[in-house]
DNA sequence: TGCGCTACCCGTAAAATTACGGGTGCAATA
DNA sequence: TATTGCACCCGTAATTTTACGGGTAGCGCA
Protein backbone atom coordinates (compact mmCIF):
# COMPACT_ATOMS: atom_id res chain seq x y z
CA UNK A 1 0.00 0.00 0.00
CA UNK A 2 1.12 3.23 -0.98
CA UNK A 3 1.13 6.15 1.99
CA UNK A 4 0.96 9.76 1.48
CA UNK A 5 4.38 10.93 2.73
CA UNK A 6 4.15 13.99 4.41
CA UNK A 7 6.37 17.17 5.07
CA UNK A 8 5.17 19.69 7.52
CA UNK A 9 6.45 23.05 6.90
CA UNK A 10 5.48 25.26 9.92
CA UNK A 11 7.35 27.48 12.44
CA UNK A 12 4.82 27.01 15.59
CA UNK A 13 6.28 23.26 17.27
CA UNK A 14 2.57 23.10 18.58
CA UNK A 15 1.54 23.23 15.08
CA UNK A 16 3.68 20.54 13.49
CA UNK A 17 2.70 18.35 16.45
CA UNK A 18 -0.61 18.61 15.64
CA UNK A 19 -0.09 17.64 12.38
CA UNK A 20 1.82 14.87 13.35
CA UNK A 21 -1.07 13.53 16.23
CA UNK A 22 -3.92 14.37 13.60
CA UNK A 23 -2.02 12.23 11.21
CA UNK A 24 -0.86 9.26 12.78
CA UNK A 25 -4.08 8.00 13.40
CA UNK A 26 -5.03 7.71 9.89
CA UNK A 27 -3.04 4.20 8.30
CA UNK A 28 -2.28 5.91 4.73
CA UNK A 29 -0.62 8.80 5.92
CA UNK A 30 3.05 8.79 6.71
CA UNK A 31 4.49 11.92 8.39
CA UNK A 32 8.18 11.85 7.34
CA UNK A 33 9.44 15.14 8.26
CA UNK A 34 9.57 18.31 10.27
CA UNK A 35 11.24 21.69 9.49
CA UNK A 36 10.39 24.69 11.09
CA UNK A 37 11.40 27.54 8.48
CA UNK A 38 11.30 27.99 4.47
CA UNK A 39 14.64 27.34 4.07
CA UNK A 40 14.86 23.99 5.84
CA UNK A 41 11.70 22.70 4.02
CA UNK A 42 13.44 23.28 1.01
CA UNK A 43 16.07 20.85 1.94
CA UNK A 44 13.68 18.80 3.62
CA UNK A 45 11.98 18.04 0.43
CA UNK A 46 14.75 17.66 -1.69
CA UNK A 47 16.16 15.39 1.00
CA UNK A 48 12.96 13.03 1.39
CA UNK A 49 10.96 13.79 -1.71
CA UNK A 50 7.63 14.03 0.01
CA UNK A 51 4.33 13.55 -1.81
CA UNK A 52 2.59 16.49 -0.07
CA UNK A 53 4.38 19.21 2.11
CA UNK A 54 1.74 21.13 4.35
CA UNK A 55 3.39 24.62 3.91
CA UNK A 56 3.03 27.68 6.43
CA UNK A 57 2.97 31.62 4.78
CA UNK A 58 4.48 33.35 7.41
CA UNK A 59 7.88 31.28 8.59
CA UNK A 60 11.20 32.94 9.41
CA UNK A 61 14.02 32.87 6.86
CA UNK A 62 12.22 32.11 4.04
CA UNK A 63 8.42 32.91 4.32
CA UNK A 64 6.08 30.25 2.27
CA UNK A 65 5.65 31.43 -1.34
CA UNK A 66 9.38 31.33 -1.87
CA UNK A 67 9.60 28.03 -0.54
CA UNK A 68 6.80 26.56 -2.63
CA UNK A 69 8.45 27.94 -5.23
CA UNK A 70 11.71 26.56 -4.64
CA UNK A 71 10.29 23.10 -3.65
CA UNK A 72 7.84 22.77 -6.74
CA UNK A 73 11.34 23.98 -8.70
CA UNK A 74 13.51 21.13 -7.63
CA UNK A 75 11.11 18.19 -6.78
CA UNK A 76 8.31 18.60 -9.10
CA UNK A 77 6.27 15.66 -7.88
CA UNK A 78 6.01 17.02 -4.38
CA UNK A 79 2.72 18.76 -3.95
CA UNK A 80 2.64 21.81 -1.51
CA UNK A 81 -0.78 22.38 0.31
CA UNK A 82 -0.66 26.17 2.38
CA UNK A 83 -1.77 25.55 5.65
CA UNK A 84 -2.18 29.40 6.64
CA UNK A 85 -4.19 31.01 9.91
CA UNK A 86 -4.81 34.36 8.42
CA UNK A 87 -5.38 34.27 4.61
CA UNK A 88 -5.65 37.45 2.14
CA UNK A 89 -6.20 36.92 -1.41
CA UNK A 90 -3.01 38.59 -2.51
CA UNK A 91 -1.03 35.48 -0.24
CA UNK A 92 -2.86 32.92 -1.48
CA UNK A 93 -2.97 34.02 -5.30
CA UNK A 94 0.35 34.10 -5.15
CA UNK A 95 0.98 30.70 -3.43
CA UNK A 96 -0.90 29.15 -6.08
CA UNK A 97 1.32 30.95 -8.74
CA UNK A 98 4.00 29.84 -6.76
CA UNK A 99 2.54 26.28 -7.74
CA UNK A 100 0.78 25.92 -4.61
CA UNK A 101 -1.93 22.65 -5.40
CA UNK A 102 -4.11 23.93 -2.33
CA UNK A 103 -4.93 26.25 0.69
CA UNK A 104 -6.74 25.53 3.95
CA UNK A 105 -7.15 27.66 6.93
CA UNK A 106 -5.32 26.61 10.19
CA UNK A 107 -9.18 26.93 11.93
CA UNK A 108 -10.23 24.12 9.70
CA UNK A 109 -12.00 20.94 10.80
CA UNK A 110 -9.56 17.43 11.08
CA UNK A 111 -11.73 16.48 8.32
CA UNK A 112 -11.41 18.70 5.91
CA UNK A 113 -7.75 19.19 6.64
CA UNK A 114 -7.42 15.22 5.49
CA UNK A 115 -9.39 15.79 2.61
CA UNK A 116 -7.80 18.30 1.00
CA UNK A 117 -4.34 16.44 1.85
CA UNK A 118 -5.51 13.31 -0.43
CA UNK A 119 -7.13 15.43 -2.78
CA UNK A 120 -3.44 17.03 -3.26
CA UNK A 121 -1.62 13.95 -3.06
CA UNK A 122 -4.13 12.40 -5.57
CA UNK A 123 -3.05 15.50 -7.89
CA UNK A 124 -5.98 17.86 -7.55
CA UNK A 125 -6.49 20.80 -6.50
CA UNK A 126 -8.19 21.73 -3.20
CA UNK A 127 -8.93 25.39 -1.98
CA UNK A 128 -11.52 25.33 0.91
CA UNK A 129 -14.91 27.19 0.94
CA UNK A 130 -13.55 29.91 3.35
CA UNK A 131 -10.63 31.12 1.00
CA UNK A 132 -12.79 30.65 -2.37
CA UNK A 133 -15.20 33.01 -0.33
CA UNK A 134 -12.75 35.58 0.54
CA UNK A 135 -11.54 35.08 -2.93
CA UNK A 136 -14.39 35.99 -4.29
CA UNK A 137 -15.58 39.22 -2.03
CA UNK A 138 -12.15 40.41 -2.10
CA UNK A 139 -10.53 39.41 -5.11
CA UNK A 140 -5.96 40.50 -5.20
CA UNK A 141 -4.73 43.65 -6.17
CA UNK A 142 -2.80 42.89 -9.72
CA UNK A 143 0.48 43.09 -8.61
CA UNK A 144 2.73 46.07 -7.78
CA UNK A 145 5.47 46.92 -10.16
CA UNK A 146 8.86 46.61 -8.03
CA UNK A 147 8.84 50.05 -7.71
CA UNK A 148 5.74 50.50 -6.40
CA UNK A 149 6.20 48.09 -3.83
CA UNK A 150 9.44 50.02 -2.61
CA UNK A 151 7.10 53.27 -2.31
CA UNK A 152 4.22 51.86 -1.11
CA UNK A 153 6.74 49.43 2.01
CA UNK A 154 8.07 53.30 2.66
CA UNK A 155 4.55 54.48 3.20
CA UNK A 156 3.57 52.29 5.64
CA UNK A 157 7.02 53.56 7.42
CA UNK A 158 5.15 57.25 7.43
CA UNK A 159 8.21 57.73 4.80
CA UNK A 160 6.91 61.51 2.88
CA UNK A 161 6.97 61.70 -0.55
CA UNK A 162 10.14 64.02 -0.55
CA UNK A 163 11.43 61.31 2.21
CA UNK A 164 10.84 58.57 -0.48
CA UNK A 165 12.76 61.12 -3.70
CA UNK A 166 15.43 60.98 -1.58
CA UNK A 167 15.76 57.41 -0.75
CA UNK A 168 15.12 56.32 -4.13
CA UNK A 169 17.18 58.97 -5.76
CA UNK A 170 14.11 60.17 -8.35
CA UNK A 171 12.12 63.31 -8.43
CA UNK A 172 9.11 64.15 -5.85
CA UNK A 173 7.34 64.63 -8.85
CA UNK A 174 7.88 60.61 -9.98
CA UNK A 175 7.46 59.55 -6.33
CA UNK A 176 3.65 61.33 -6.76
CA UNK A 177 3.04 59.64 -9.95
CA UNK A 178 4.14 56.29 -7.71
CA UNK A 179 1.62 57.02 -5.06
CA UNK A 180 -1.28 58.12 -7.21
CA UNK A 181 -0.73 54.46 -9.39
CA UNK A 182 -0.81 52.85 -6.15
CA UNK A 183 -3.86 54.19 -4.86
CA UNK A 184 -5.48 53.54 -7.85
CA UNK A 185 -4.33 50.13 -7.85
CA UNK A 186 -5.36 48.75 -4.70
CA UNK A 187 -8.62 51.16 -4.45
CA UNK A 188 -7.17 53.65 -2.04
CA UNK A 189 -8.35 57.45 -2.05
CA UNK A 190 -5.09 58.30 0.21
CA UNK A 191 -2.39 57.45 1.31
CA UNK A 192 -3.55 56.62 5.07
CA UNK A 193 -5.97 54.00 3.42
CA UNK A 194 -3.22 52.53 1.30
CA UNK A 195 -1.38 51.80 4.55
CA UNK A 196 -4.41 50.07 5.97
CA UNK A 197 -5.04 48.10 3.05
CA UNK A 198 -1.51 46.96 2.35
CA UNK A 199 -1.01 46.07 5.70
CA UNK A 200 -4.68 44.61 6.22
CA UNK A 201 -3.87 42.23 2.57
CA UNK A 202 -0.30 41.81 3.70
CA UNK A 203 0.64 43.69 0.27
CA UNK A 204 3.75 44.83 2.19
CA UNK A 205 6.25 42.59 5.40
CA UNK A 206 4.21 43.40 8.07
CA UNK B 1 -1.17 13.22 43.57
CA UNK B 2 -2.68 16.95 42.29
CA UNK B 3 -1.98 17.19 38.41
CA UNK B 4 -2.34 19.83 36.84
CA UNK B 5 -5.74 20.73 34.98
CA UNK B 6 -5.23 22.52 31.98
CA UNK B 7 -7.61 23.91 29.29
CA UNK B 8 -7.16 25.09 25.88
CA UNK B 9 -8.32 27.97 24.41
CA UNK B 10 -7.57 28.48 20.42
CA UNK B 11 -9.71 28.62 17.61
CA UNK B 12 -7.10 26.21 15.18
CA UNK B 13 -7.86 22.52 16.14
CA UNK B 14 -4.16 21.65 14.80
CA UNK B 15 -3.01 23.66 17.52
CA UNK B 16 -5.30 22.44 20.20
CA UNK B 17 -4.26 18.93 18.96
CA UNK B 18 -0.78 19.41 19.54
CA UNK B 19 -1.30 20.72 22.87
CA UNK B 20 -2.51 18.02 23.77
CA UNK B 21 -0.52 15.20 22.28
CA UNK B 22 2.42 17.38 24.13
CA UNK B 23 1.08 17.44 26.98
CA UNK B 24 -0.37 13.75 27.32
CA UNK B 25 3.54 13.03 27.53
CA UNK B 26 3.52 14.39 30.80
CA UNK B 27 2.05 12.78 33.86
CA UNK B 28 1.43 15.71 35.83
CA UNK B 29 -0.75 17.35 32.78
CA UNK B 30 -4.52 16.65 32.37
CA UNK B 31 -6.28 18.53 29.58
CA UNK B 32 -9.47 19.18 30.61
CA UNK B 33 -11.39 20.72 27.93
CA UNK B 34 -10.72 22.61 24.83
CA UNK B 35 -12.48 26.04 23.53
CA UNK B 36 -12.28 26.97 20.04
CA UNK B 37 -13.34 30.63 20.82
CA UNK B 38 -13.45 33.71 23.84
CA UNK B 39 -16.62 32.71 24.57
CA UNK B 40 -16.80 29.33 25.38
CA UNK B 41 -12.91 29.35 27.07
CA UNK B 42 -15.25 31.67 29.44
CA UNK B 43 -17.78 29.05 29.89
CA UNK B 44 -15.58 26.47 29.91
CA UNK B 45 -13.66 27.58 32.55
CA UNK B 46 -16.60 28.61 34.94
CA UNK B 47 -17.75 24.74 34.03
CA UNK B 48 -14.42 22.82 34.63
CA UNK B 49 -12.45 25.11 36.82
CA UNK B 50 -9.06 24.25 35.14
CA UNK B 51 -6.03 25.33 37.35
CA UNK B 52 -4.40 26.76 33.62
CA UNK B 53 -6.31 28.33 30.74
CA UNK B 54 -3.79 28.13 27.73
CA UNK B 55 -4.99 31.71 26.03
CA UNK B 56 -4.58 32.13 22.17
CA UNK B 57 -5.39 36.09 21.92
CA UNK B 58 -7.02 36.34 18.30
CA UNK B 59 -9.79 34.03 18.50
CA UNK B 60 -13.29 34.78 16.94
CA UNK B 61 -16.29 35.78 18.91
CA UNK B 62 -14.18 36.82 21.39
CA UNK B 63 -10.69 37.62 21.87
CA UNK B 64 -8.03 36.60 24.18
CA UNK B 65 -8.22 39.44 26.52
CA UNK B 66 -11.58 40.00 27.37
CA UNK B 67 -11.92 36.49 27.80
CA UNK B 68 -8.49 36.26 30.44
CA UNK B 69 -10.54 39.47 31.71
CA UNK B 70 -13.97 37.46 32.18
CA UNK B 71 -12.06 34.11 33.44
CA UNK B 72 -10.19 35.80 36.25
CA UNK B 73 -13.24 37.85 37.17
CA UNK B 74 -15.32 34.26 37.49
CA UNK B 75 -12.90 31.83 38.38
CA UNK B 76 -9.69 33.61 40.29
CA UNK B 77 -8.15 30.26 40.85
CA UNK B 78 -7.84 29.48 37.00
CA UNK B 79 -4.65 30.97 35.92
CA UNK B 80 -4.17 32.18 32.15
CA UNK B 81 -0.79 31.48 29.93
CA UNK B 82 -1.09 33.69 26.77
CA UNK B 83 0.31 31.67 23.94
CA UNK B 84 0.30 34.13 21.14
CA UNK B 85 1.96 33.47 17.21
CA UNK B 86 2.14 37.06 16.95
CA UNK B 87 3.05 38.81 19.98
CA UNK B 88 2.97 42.79 20.18
CA UNK B 89 4.50 44.56 23.79
CA UNK B 90 1.01 46.34 23.78
CA UNK B 91 -1.44 43.34 23.21
CA UNK B 92 1.01 41.24 25.65
CA UNK B 93 0.57 45.09 28.02
CA UNK B 94 -3.22 44.06 27.92
CA UNK B 95 -3.10 41.06 28.59
CA UNK B 96 -1.14 40.90 31.62
CA UNK B 97 -3.40 43.70 32.97
CA UNK B 98 -6.31 42.09 32.33
CA UNK B 99 -5.09 39.20 34.89
CA UNK B 100 -2.88 36.91 32.73
CA UNK B 101 0.13 35.39 34.90
CA UNK B 102 1.95 34.42 31.99
CA UNK B 103 3.03 34.98 28.09
CA UNK B 104 5.15 33.05 25.57
CA UNK B 105 4.85 32.49 21.63
CA UNK B 106 3.81 29.86 19.61
CA UNK B 107 7.18 29.48 18.23
CA UNK B 108 8.17 28.82 21.77
CA UNK B 109 10.04 24.77 22.22
CA UNK B 110 7.88 21.99 23.87
CA UNK B 111 10.12 22.14 26.69
CA UNK B 112 9.39 26.12 27.68
CA UNK B 113 6.28 26.14 27.02
CA UNK B 114 5.75 23.02 29.29
CA UNK B 115 8.22 24.69 32.17
CA UNK B 116 5.62 27.97 31.45
CA UNK B 117 2.49 25.68 32.32
CA UNK B 118 3.94 24.05 35.57
CA UNK B 119 5.48 27.73 36.64
CA UNK B 120 1.97 29.89 36.37
CA UNK B 121 0.12 26.79 37.90
CA UNK B 122 2.34 27.14 40.67
CA UNK B 123 1.65 30.72 41.42
CA UNK B 124 4.61 32.50 39.86
CA UNK B 125 4.30 34.44 36.34
CA UNK B 126 6.02 33.91 33.33
CA UNK B 127 6.95 35.88 30.02
CA UNK B 128 9.10 34.17 28.00
CA UNK B 129 12.69 35.83 27.14
CA UNK B 130 11.26 36.50 23.32
CA UNK B 131 8.29 38.61 24.69
CA UNK B 132 10.40 40.42 27.56
CA UNK B 133 13.04 41.53 24.65
CA UNK B 134 10.16 42.77 22.83
CA UNK B 135 8.73 44.62 25.77
CA UNK B 136 12.46 46.40 25.93
CA UNK B 137 13.08 47.33 22.93
CA UNK B 138 9.18 47.99 21.98
CA UNK B 139 7.81 49.65 24.75
CA UNK B 140 3.72 49.42 24.69
CA UNK B 141 2.13 52.53 23.98
CA UNK B 142 0.01 54.39 27.39
CA UNK B 143 -3.20 53.64 26.05
CA UNK B 144 -5.65 55.94 24.25
CA UNK B 145 -9.00 57.42 25.07
CA UNK B 146 -12.04 55.78 23.70
CA UNK B 147 -11.92 58.81 21.19
CA UNK B 148 -8.67 58.30 19.84
CA UNK B 149 -9.14 54.84 19.77
CA UNK B 150 -12.32 55.40 17.32
CA UNK B 151 -10.60 58.04 15.41
CA UNK B 152 -7.35 55.70 14.98
CA UNK B 153 -9.75 53.31 13.43
CA UNK B 154 -11.10 55.68 10.98
CA UNK B 155 -7.44 56.81 10.28
CA UNK B 156 -6.60 53.17 9.15
CA UNK B 157 -9.83 52.93 6.88
CA UNK B 158 -8.34 56.47 5.21
CA UNK B 159 -11.27 58.85 6.21
CA UNK B 160 -10.34 62.25 6.09
CA UNK B 161 -10.73 64.58 9.06
CA UNK B 162 -13.82 65.97 7.51
CA UNK B 163 -15.17 62.26 7.33
CA UNK B 164 -14.12 61.64 10.70
CA UNK B 165 -15.98 64.96 12.12
CA UNK B 166 -19.16 63.74 10.13
CA UNK B 167 -19.06 60.07 11.74
CA UNK B 168 -18.42 61.63 15.45
CA UNK B 169 -21.02 64.44 15.29
CA UNK B 170 -18.22 66.99 16.00
CA UNK B 171 -16.04 70.07 14.63
CA UNK B 172 -13.10 69.28 12.25
CA UNK B 173 -10.76 70.96 14.39
CA UNK B 174 -11.66 68.54 17.09
CA UNK B 175 -11.01 65.74 15.14
CA UNK B 176 -7.36 67.43 14.27
CA UNK B 177 -6.52 67.51 17.98
CA UNK B 178 -7.35 64.40 18.14
CA UNK B 179 -5.33 63.27 15.27
CA UNK B 180 -2.56 65.15 17.26
CA UNK B 181 -2.84 63.59 20.42
CA UNK B 182 -2.70 60.01 18.55
CA UNK B 183 0.71 60.62 16.40
CA UNK B 184 2.64 62.23 19.37
CA UNK B 185 1.23 59.29 21.89
CA UNK B 186 1.83 56.52 19.08
CA UNK B 187 5.12 58.18 17.77
CA UNK B 188 3.94 58.70 14.72
CA UNK B 189 5.07 61.56 12.03
CA UNK B 190 2.05 61.82 10.39
CA UNK B 191 -1.53 59.84 9.84
CA UNK B 192 0.08 57.02 7.24
CA UNK B 193 2.63 56.25 9.98
CA UNK B 194 0.04 55.81 12.62
CA UNK B 195 -2.03 53.80 10.42
CA UNK B 196 1.53 51.50 9.90
CA UNK B 197 1.99 51.85 13.89
CA UNK B 198 -1.63 50.82 14.58
CA UNK B 199 -1.73 47.88 12.15
CA UNK B 200 1.35 46.42 13.00
CA UNK B 201 0.82 46.85 16.98
CA UNK B 202 -2.09 45.56 16.86
CA UNK B 203 -3.83 48.80 17.89
CA UNK B 204 -7.05 48.49 16.66
CA UNK B 205 -8.63 45.32 14.88
CA UNK B 206 -7.74 44.22 11.71
C1' DT C 1 -11.76 73.18 46.41
C1' DG C 2 -8.19 72.65 43.24
C1' DC C 3 -5.80 69.58 40.00
C1' DG C 4 -5.50 67.01 35.96
C1' DC C 5 -7.70 64.78 32.26
C1' DT C 6 -10.92 64.54 28.40
C1' DA C 7 -13.79 66.42 24.91
C1' DC C 8 -14.77 69.95 22.67
C1' DC C 9 -14.43 74.94 20.40
C1' DC C 10 -11.76 78.75 17.39
C1' DG C 11 -8.03 81.08 14.08
C1' DT C 12 -3.85 81.38 11.09
C1' DA C 13 -0.21 79.64 8.28
C1' DA C 14 3.02 76.48 6.45
C1' DA C 15 3.68 72.05 4.44
C1' DA C 16 2.21 68.03 2.18
C1' DT C 17 -0.87 65.61 -0.61
C1' DT C 18 -3.89 64.94 -4.42
C1' DA C 19 -5.73 65.85 -9.08
C1' DC C 20 -5.41 67.53 -13.35
C1' DG C 21 -2.67 68.56 -17.74
C1' DG C 22 1.57 67.62 -20.62
C1' DG C 23 5.96 65.08 -21.92
C1' DT C 24 10.68 61.35 -23.07
C1' DG C 25 13.50 57.09 -23.14
C1' DC C 26 13.95 52.26 -22.77
C1' DA C 27 13.08 47.36 -22.73
C1' DA C 28 10.29 43.55 -23.60
C1' DT C 29 7.24 41.45 -26.65
C1' DA C 30 3.58 40.64 -29.83
C1' DT D 1 8.36 46.84 -36.43
C1' DA D 2 4.86 48.60 -33.51
C1' DT D 3 2.89 48.53 -29.18
C1' DT D 4 2.75 48.35 -24.42
C1' DG D 5 4.32 49.20 -19.85
C1' DC D 6 7.41 51.21 -16.69
C1' DA D 7 10.30 54.81 -14.81
C1' DC D 8 11.00 59.07 -15.07
C1' DC D 9 10.41 64.41 -16.06
C1' DC D 10 7.54 69.17 -15.62
C1' DG D 11 3.68 72.73 -14.14
C1' DT D 12 -0.59 74.47 -11.78
C1' DA D 13 -4.16 74.43 -8.41
C1' DA D 14 -7.25 72.65 -5.06
C1' DT D 15 -7.50 70.17 -0.95
C1' DT D 16 -5.84 68.19 3.17
C1' DT D 17 -2.85 67.79 6.78
C1' DT D 18 0.08 69.53 10.26
C1' DA D 19 1.75 72.99 13.61
C1' DC D 20 1.27 76.77 16.17
C1' DG D 21 -1.59 79.94 19.26
C1' DG D 22 -5.81 80.53 22.21
C1' DG D 23 -10.15 79.01 24.89
C1' DT D 24 -14.61 76.44 27.96
C1' DA D 25 -17.10 72.70 30.35
C1' DG D 26 -17.50 68.49 32.83
C1' DC D 27 -15.72 64.75 35.67
C1' DG D 28 -13.21 62.19 39.10
C1' DC D 29 -10.01 62.35 42.70
C1' DA D 30 -6.82 64.00 46.24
Amino acid sequence: MNRIRILLADDHAVVRMGLAALFSTKKDFDVVGQSKNGEIAVRDAERLSPDVVVMDLMMPKMDGIEATRAIRAKCPSAKVLVLTSYATSDGIAKALAAGAAGAIMKSAENTELVAAIRKVAAGQTFVSDEIKGLMDTDPPVSSLTGRQSEVLQSLTLGLTNKDIAVQLGISIRSVEEHVNNILEKIGAANRAEAVGIALRKRLVKI
